[in-house]
RNA sequence: GCGGAAGUGGCGAAAUUGGCAGACGCACUAGACUUAGGAUCUAGCGGAGCAAUCCGUGGGGGUUCAAGUCCCCCCUUCCGCACCA
């Protein structure tokens, strides 16, 4: 609220010499207080005035260009602290960018669509549309009351059609391509919810809204993206990322998980040959399992094989059992006259799934159960037992294992538990003789593999790399197996049956079966005033007039795809239509894609690793085959920012610690909140929300202001005349307080170009205050014009170095200096090394590595200069009376040691 | 279980390279001022001790003239991965 004696312009605006009270130097009760909420919301309104000052050049521009971008939010309702936190650092480096002279495009949108507002239409009874948007203009707002510098021009919002009808042009694109196609697959489904969720919102096995509930599989009908086709290029890629975190990189190298191996053919024994074998072969190593009584089933053919995946091929001589998944349809087959078995892999299924709803895949109980059937390894011969094992993935994989007791860890627990054969065929390198300490019998199980195989047939004796070519090449000859790359990433699963996404642009034909729907018929709309109910499957099915629909080939009647495409896909590609928003008759023009990407610099939470930050690298391989980029790679740099949490914890409203922006911003304004979030901690750490640290930079953001305007008609003058205190003519007062200035300068330029630890970028502006204002009485004695000419060189600077991190302030006491130009536009204050250099520096002198003295000598100071001062000091003759000196080390303008005995 | 990060005053933290441990801020203490304000100013503030001085960066060893920083072992917390064959 601004006082209401303070008198306003037409515009609105105060002009600068009206809040301006004249007193004598030095701090003082007098001082004119610093009213954070006025001078935001008049700047505020003034900004809102000029969007031009934040708008980037066009690719013609002579600047370099730098692109830097936050993670768009969610439009919840709300901005919450963390958002602030993330926006923060943005915009301090964005402002730092344009006033080091660079063409900044510093865009803001909104990530529109997704469940809660359809969740919040069912609360509410409002549209999702309205809800969406009417939260959108709130956090807009929100945002230009912190002061952000976005240019609003290029804002969008995923949920409009001028966006999504993109989203759809991309998909036809991919569907000619043969990136996109449809298979059934199975879904997850919330019983209570009625609907379909997205992996990322099972929680545990069950539904994030409703935590007791246990999601349910079901098989559906849906569209995928290959994203698979980029696996290999997505995982290489990753080496080629220096300026992404390497937790993030790591994350993404887990999430597509390649292993490279071999596939291999076991031949399934005919069934009535495996009784005959028991008789008449060699009984071998194999013992019966535990079960008598099982049936055999009668339909085994000789010609059914059991194909199994390895990374190990070289310790195949050492497998002495099969595995499959309970899920595997040879397990069907066998099961299917084997009552017996049939419910006991029913027990395996049930527990391999609780395992999985409790997300304790990896600790489970191990349980196998023989199937009664025999597979030959095509390497020698022998038969293995085929067992089914809960441990057993489907999806990894074939969904088959060899088991190798000896030679893997769980092959070695499951063989211990049900007493099957370990067989060691890999031995450890013998570097020298064998020794006593030095066995031939290795820990088991053994998996190192710089070993030699034994027990190998002609493979014996060769090391296990060597042994893993030549035996793949062995059976790629005679067709029974070959090398395979197996990835842990799947194919993109994008259809969604909500209604609040982009439509996806497909049409079922009798006739002609899937038809795209043509470009020229883009967008599909998505209706409005559609009716949202939890009684599950895809609300647009049940609006015919968007069902229904004409086939683009044949004219006749068509059904439209009513699932809506995952969220992700939203903002898989946003940060390129940035660039060139307001494009309708293109995504974005390549030319302008071109010259802005890669992003240079992209921060956002650590929580995006995986499924967006792949998504998206994803879709830029993509658009790149395609031809609408030309760049490999999105983001050059990726920057993510620590949690801010309360007392310790994560913020949540049950545990009620949450922290509101607004409410901190209507306390101590938006200046001191944002430059909080910066000095607490460096931005990549947890940052633990502490009030009364807000209130500490209120305080101090106050100082600075009360210590300009105690000068700014003075200042206004000294602008005038244009002069600029020279060091070599100035005090040594002068001379201190200018050294300390090019010092913090040095300071913050670095950390902007290093490690971006602002708290200490902060803190030295601190310090520069503090001495200034500890200096002011002395500068007072000074004659008027000296002292307003060297207080317009230490606060002119000092403006600008809080620009970036405190922008209304800044803004503010620039203009009431005399200044009339943008900061924005501004150029960083350059620091000399000459004057940021110490004349004098104090050296610690230890004595045995401790602390006895300090002397002041000058930084260039030789050796000898040193050990002199050193020697002279009162404290060092004491400590070192009567001992000798055996050593003197010094580091020069660091330190001097002298060891003593 | 595997991998990573971290552990420094009452609190948030600083200390780019092995070289004065605790910058800056919060809280606290004492004082000043006052139109009593979510003020402001001055001084103090790791621990022990009157002091000289000693001790002190999760614990224990080590390297070094010198270790928060490097090496080895252990503890705790957080994060990621976790039957991936």
């Amino acid at each position: 609220m601004p006082p209401s004696d303070v008198k306003k312009t037409a515009d609105g605006t105060h002009p600068a010499a009206t809040t301006t009270v004249t007193t004598a130097p030095g701090p003082g009760t007098q001082d004119v207080r610093y009213d954070p909420a006025e001078i935001e919301v008049r700047w505020q309104e003034r900004w809102a005035r000029q969007p031009e000052l934040y708008r980037a050049e066009g690719h013609e521009s002579n600047k370099p260009k730098y692109y830097v971008l936050e993670m768009l939010p969610y439009p919840s309702g709300q901005l919450h602290i963390g958002h602030v936190r993330n926006y923060s650092i943005g915009d301090a480096l964005a402002r730092y960018m344009w006033m080091q002279g660079y063409n900044v495009l510093h865009p803001m949108g909104w990530d529109a669509f997704g469940l809660p507002a359809e969740n919040a239409a069912l609360k509410n009874n409002t549209p999702p549309r309205d809800w969406t948007l009417g939260n959108i203009a709130h956090m807009r707002r929100q945002m230009q009351r912190i002061g952000l510098s976005y240019d609003w021009q290029t804002e969008l919002a995923t949920c409009l059609p001028d966006y999504y009808r993109w989203n759809q042009w991309f998909f036809l694109r991919m569907l000619e391509n043969g990136l996109a196609y449809r298979k059934q697959s199975k879904v997850n489904w919330c019983p209570e919810c009625g609907t379909v969720l997205a992996n990322e919102q099972v929680v545990n096995g069950c539904c994030w809204r409703h935590e007791d509930t246990l999601v349910e599989q079901r098989d559906l009908e849906q569209w995928f993206l290959r994203i698979t086709n980029y696996a290999e290029e997505l995982l290489e890629g990753l080496d080629k990322l220096p300026g992404w975190p390497e937790k993030v990189r790591t994350m993404q190298r887990n999430w597509i998980g390649k292993s490279e191996g071999a596939t291999v053919e076991f031949a399934v024994e005919d069934a009535t040959l495996a009784i005959e074998g028991e008789n008449g072969r060699r009984q071998g190593k194999v013992p019966l399992p535990p079960a008598e009584d099982y049936k055999v089933g009668q339909s085994s053919n000789a010609s059914q094989k059991v194909k199994v995946f390895t990374t190990r091929i070289d310790t195949i001589f050492g497998a002495t059992s099969i595995q499959l998944a309970p899920q595997h349809p040879l397990v069907e087959e066998f099961a299917q006259n084997d009552n017996r078995l049939r419910s006991e892999v029913e027990s395996l299924l049930e527990e391999q799934k609780k395992a999985r709803e409790a997300d304790a895949v990896g600790t489970i109980e191990k349980h196998g159960v023989f199937t009664g059937h025999f597979a030959i390894n095509p390497f020698n011969g022998e038969r293995l037992p085929i067992w089914v094992a809960n441990y057993i993935l489907l999806e990894y994989g074939t969904g088959a294992v060899m088991s190798v007791p000896a030679h893997d860890e769980r092959d070695y627990e499951f063989a211990k538990k049900y007493g099957l054969e370990i067989r060691i065929v890999v031995l450890p390198r013998r570097t020298g003789e064998p020794s006593e300490k030095d066995p031939d019998e290795p820990v088991l199980p053994y998996s190192e593999e710089d070993s030699l195989l034994i027990n190998s047939g002609e493979f014996s004796a060769l090391g296990c790399q060597e042994a893993q070519h030549k035996m793949t090449a062995y059976a790629a000859e005679n067709k029974f197996g070959e090398a395979t790359v197996t990835f842990r990433l799947k194919d993109w699963g994008v259809s969604r049956q909500r209604y609040w996404g982009t439509p996806i642009p497909v049409l079922y034909c009798e006739k002609d079966g899937i038809v795209p729907v043509p470009d020229d018929q883009l967008p599909v709309l998505l209706p409005e005033n559609v009716e949202i109910t939890q009684q599950g499957g895809s609300p647009l099915a049940k609006v015919p007039e968007f069902v229904n629909a004409v086939c683009p080939k044949c004219g006749g009647a068509a059904r439209r795809e009513t699932d809506t495409m995952d969220t992700f896909v939203d903002s898989s590609w946003y940060f390129y239509r940035y660039t060139d928003a307001q494009n309708s008759n293109a995504p974005f023009s390549m030319e302008k894609a071109a010259y802005w990407f890669p992003i240079d610099q992209y921060i956002g939470g650590v929580e995006h690793a995986i499924l967006h930050l792949i998504y998206s690298r994803f879709w830029t391989k993509m658009m790149r085959d395609i031809g609408q980029v030309r760049n490999d790679e999105p983001v050059e740099r990726l920057f993510t920012q620590g949690m801010v949490i309360k007392d310790g914890a994560k913020m949540s409203k049950s545990k009620g610690n949450v922290v509101s922006p607004d409410d901190m911003i209507a306390r101590y304004g938006a200046d001191a909140t944002r430059a909080y979030a910066l000095f607490a901690t460096t931005p990549d750490r947890d940052l633990d929300w502490q009030e009364d640290g807000v209130a500490g930079v209120s305080r101090f953001l106050s100082r600075v202001y009360r210590l300009v305007m105690r000068h700014a008609a003075e200042l206004r003058q000294a602008s005038r005349n244009g002069e600029q205190t020279s060091a070599a003519a100035a005090s040594p007062d002068a001379q201190a307080l200018l050294r300390k200035l090019h010092q913090t300068i040095r300071k913050i330029t670095q950390d902007f170009a290093g490690r971006w630890h602002f708290n200490t970028s902060i803190a030295a502006i601190m310090e520069l205050v503090n001495e200034i204002t500890a200096a002011e009485p002395r500068l007072a004695e000074l004659a008027a014009e000296e002292s307003a000419t060297l207080l317009a060189s230490l606060l002119r600077p000092l403006i600008l170095l809080l620009a970036p991190f405190a922008p209304y302030l800044a803004a503010e006491l620039w203009e009431q200096i005399g200044e009339t130009d943008s900061l924005l536009r501004h150029p960083w204050p350059q620091f000399d090394e000459n004057l940021a250099r110490e004349e004098e520096i104090e050296v610690p002198v230890q004595v045995n590595g401790k602390l006895r003295a300090l002397v002041r000598v000058a930084p260039n100071a030789d050796n000898e200069t040193l050990q002199k001062a050193a020697l002279s000091e009162e404290k060092v003759r004491v400590s070192i009376a009567g001992k000798q000196i055996v050593k003197v080390v010094i580091v020069p303008a660091k330190l001097i040691n002298l060891v003593v005995r």
